[in-house]
DNA sequence: GCGATTTGGTTGCATATGTGACTATAATTT
DNA sequence: AAATTATAGTCACATATGCAACCAAATCGC
């Protein structure tokens, strides 16, 4: 009659990604002392280049308070850099400082170690299963990966459908 | 050189794990005004048994303080019941209270309805993959199953040998 | 049996986060 | 082109959470 929290899925999934995330936390906590939204952003921004807020929050995400409050934060180190876009004054264009290059690049090595050393506890086979299975739940859940976002400045072709909903 | 978030496995399930958490909390939140740690410690609660907040964090994975002021709110609604240990005073024994039974069985069933929609969007293989999937990263993670907990009043063989950690 | 340590549980405080309101600008409608 | 509606981003506020300090009781070491 009860359900079994151990197979619940949610709490599974919760659970696994809390213990991920505390094994990661550290590597950009205690030596950087980024927190997760500003630690995403900043990996967003490497993933598809300058950027507006909006589009980082897509691409992370993260809720936009979120990307505001980090991006003023990373912004404040000058890892960030935001500029006026002349063609929609609302938008700011965010892209990262030589800075913050060096300092994703000094990051993002311990972070690709950690999750190598979490990969390296399952079998080759288990993390093609692994990989997959989550394909298959990301489809299910709708956390598609994000479509390519329009960045202004960059004009998309007039005549060509529009994909995006 | 970037490490694409998209492909990141901690970013991967703390996505997943909130979407799937968003599609699961209506259920308790919106019908029945419980957070997520109430909802939690109930279900521990419903599993294992009459047990020690302390037992109820280690089987829903919480941290002592959310434990502590779910089951405040739980005692305030009735739910639940708190008993003095005679063996140990520091302690306290929960239990559902009949209305908290009652309560939890309304609950369970549309989240486990919940769940079985979000889980027939994947094929049947898929579940399958994704069960077997999920069991080895736990196992590598180390978020084991929890070891069955002693509940006070419940003597335990003396002669037998400790399993535990 | 007494001090030191550990354990069960609560609380104060600081931080983190989501919601909704708000400003400003752009796009759409008529 | 005026009015409506939608979008980008920020902010104030309420809530949620973790940490550390704390109390009380039990256990350990000697």
């Amino acid at each position: 009659m009860g359900l079994t929290l151990e197979n619940f899925l949610p709490y599974r999934l919760a659970r696994l990604s809390e213990a991920l995330s505390a094994e990661i936390q550290p590597v950009y906590k205690d030596a950087f002392g980024l927190n997760r939204p500003e630690w995403r952003v900043l990996a967003a921004l490497a993933d598809i280049g300058p950027a507006t807020a909006t589009a980082l929050g897509h691409h992370s995400a993260q809720h936009k308070t979120k990307v505001s409050r980090a991006v003023r934060a990373l912004e404040l180190r000058r890892w960030i850099r935001r500029d006026e876009v002349q063609s929609d004054r609302r938008s700011e264009i965010i892209s990262m400082t030589d800075l913050g290059q060096r300092s994703y690049c000094e990051l993002v090595n311990p972070l690709r170690e950690r999750e190598a050393q979490l990969l390296k506890r399952l079998g080759p086979e288990d993390r093609e299963v692994l990989d997959r299975a989550l394909r298959a739940l990301e489809e299910a859940v709708g956390v598609a990966t994000h479509a390519p976002v329009n960045v202004p400045g960059t004009p998309e072709p007039v005549s060509a459908p529009s994909h995006r909903a």
